[in-house]
RNA sequence: GGGGGUAUAGCUCAGUUGGUAGAGCGGCGGUCUCCAAAACCGUAGGUCGCGGGUUCAAGUCCUGCUGCCCCCG
């Protein structure tokens, strides 16, 4: 059974010229994992491969739903899955790219077995939450689920969750176990030193802006008035409240760019703690002989 | 030149009738079982512009200086 490479990495780490690079030396189909990467529309923001690019590697898993359709970690790996078996079928490979590690870790470990979010049954926990319930709901799941209840961390979205499984099922998420990933992965993280990221995420956000990231949300704000997830990305909140008027153009590139350092933040802290992953220190675009020395070990499995 | 205002954490600002300082943001660390570029949790930062004075005690009152802002000349 043939083993998938995956490239994970904070953004702005270059990994999508890398994934690239891999893609076209051996022959490889890109797998993209990423969340905001799924919406058609949503172009610039989100440092989508130019139709040149993917013109000559087929990207998957980009492009595949509207701004205004509901898209989650589940949609993700069925698709995902898809993709990756379509391309085996015809006789290649594929490669796993992104920077959604809740996506990846899903791919690799297998979904969670617990039933799919009901926005319904949500909808009365959520009354509560806003009216500062939020106490009673964690007293709530604590008294059935005390382990779920402690890694909510006082979280709405988790104990919502979690209360929304327990209720409907008796069972808290914990319970679940979670279904066997269709395919084996071999992970490589790149980890960049901070302080040069940090630029290159300022630089980027920059070139977004001259490349048209106002008109491109412009649009997509006329286009889809109820966007449930488009506007949670970076650089599409901060231009909307540039575009109603509550902050000026410096202001919105600034919180732009705190938003990536943050985010990216986040990811490396999110995939350091990945399991039997390994790490390159550095840059996509200078490591590539060591990505290529992996990428062919991989392939070889 | 005269008058008024202001000076508190990296930034924006709170600090009640004097009892040696807080918040938001940012920073740093962490969490993650169907919204995840989301949503959260935890922490570290301050000679309160500088110098005098009053007081048992001053960020808080008085005073000189300095910086910034406004008004008048």
């Amino acid at each position: 059974m043939a083993v998938i490479p995956m490239l994970a990495g904070p953004t702005a780490s270059g990994k999508s010229a890398a994934a690239l690079r891999l893609a076209e030396r051996f022959g490889l189909d890109i797998v993209s994992a990423d969340s905001m990467q799924v919406y058609v529309g949503m172009d610039v923001g989100t440092a989508k491969p130019s139709a040149e690019e993917r013109a000559r590697v087929h990207h998957h898993l980009v492009d595949v739903v509207t701004p205004a359709e509901p898209f989650s970690v589940a949609d993700y790996v069925r698709a995902a899955e898809a993709a990756i078996g379509s391309v085996l079928a015809e006789g290649r490979s594929a490669l796993v790219t992104g920077g959604t590690g809740f996506y990846l870790r899903a791919l690799r470990f297998g979904l969670p077995t617990v039933p799919p979010a009901d926005p319904e049954a949500q909808a009365p926990l959520w009354r509560l939450v806003e009216a500062g319930r939020l106490e009673d709901l964690i007293e709530e799941l604590a008294a059935a689920a005390p382990q779920d209840a402690a890694r909510a961390e006082r979280n709405p979205r988790r104990v919502v969750r979690s209360l929304e499984v327990l209720r409907a099922t008796g069972k808290p998420p914990s319970a679940y176990p979670h279904l066997p990933p269709r395919y084996e992965y071999d992970m490589a993280v790149l980890d960049p030193p901070a302080e040069p990221l940090a630029e290159r995420i300022e630089d980027r956000a920059r070139r977004m802006f001259t490349a048209g990231l106002m008109s491109e949300v412009r649009a997509l704000l006329a286009r889809y008035p109820q966007q449930p997830t488009a506007l949670q990305g970076i650089g599409y909140k901060e231009v909307a409240a540039h575009l109603r008027g509550e902050i000026t153009e410096a202001e919105a590139l600034e919180a732009v760019v705190v938003a990536s350092r943050q985010y990216a933040k986040r990811q490396r802290t999110w995939f350091r703690r990945e399991p039997d992953a390994r790490t390159l220190h550095g840059f996509g675009d200078s490591l590539g002989e060591v990505l290529e020395v992996w990428a062919r070990a991989v392939l070889a499995r």
